[in-house]
DNA sequence: TTACATGCAAAGGATTTGCCTCTGA
DNA sequence: TCAGAGGCAAATCCTTTGCATGTAA
């Protein structure tokens, strides 16, 4: 399991506020991919105190920190995920939107090959798989 | 080769107006993967009566027509390429943002078992990869 | 105490749209 | 002829920012 976003925090020096403590918790438990406006729901359900701005900062502040992955899955809004989660890629179902994440060693070890191929050394990547469920 | 803009547009019946048809030539032109704003200028080069929001409308048009792919690199502008150019993901300098491209059968592959393995008939998919050079 | 965080509202950048005029077929 | 296309400017959506105030350390 993955360590409190709040401890990663603590480690990395960033100063602690109620708002970051909130926004922390709430990435904690999510198993999903919210956007800002979510993590504001989820936020504001537990503290009203804190405003669409302050998500905002704050989810730059942790992308900053290495604490969340940026995601973009094509709809005009980044959504997160904590950093730390296992990593996995996502097959969005272009009929309902639903993601399913799912994890491929070989694919992993595939693209390191290819991009050391190309010249280059590998720090990150993005693959989203497109289809439509199989009906039986 | 990719058959002409033009042609496609024609064998869908799409009206042939002469800002699709300088805006489906630049696309035919162009071999790497302009914005909104890039079309517009190369657009404009060539015929003065293009405006902004036609580039807009021209692009989801011919999206919606399958000529033109949609690609997001992350930086919050939308790219486009021609559906119909050889197939190929990308690899993206993190440091430059120049863009290579690169094919991979093997990796269409492992895509392909992967999304089955899941249950879905695989339509299509998005891979970048982030690196940086390798010194030598 | 004081540098940094937050709220609020205004500003920005990319993209879309209403409306009226123009044009391709 | 006339439904659809384009120009222009206003509107939208997501995100960032300036400024005055609040607060963690």
């Amino acid at each position: 399991m993955a360590k409190p976003i709040m401890q990663r925090l603590q480690a990395q020096g960033v100063r602690l506020t109620d708002q970051r403590r909130t926004i922390a918790a709430v990435l904690d438990e999510a198993d999903d991919h919210p956007d800002v406006e979510e993590l504001h729901a989820r936020a504001n359900a537990r503290d009203a105190r804190i405003s669409l701005a302050t998500v905002y900062r704050t989810v730059k502040l942790f992308e900053e920190t290495g604490i969340l992955d940026r995601l973009e899955f094509g709809d005009g809004r980044a959504r997160f995920e904590d950093s730390q989660r296992a990593h996995h890629d996502h097959l969005i179902d272009m009929d309902t939107g639903e993601v399913i994440e799912f994890v491929d060693p070989d694919i992993e070890a595939l693209q390191d090959k290819i991009a050391r191929r190309l010249g280059y050394r590998l720090e990150g990547h993005r693959l989203e798989l497109l289809g439509r469920k199989i009906k039986d």
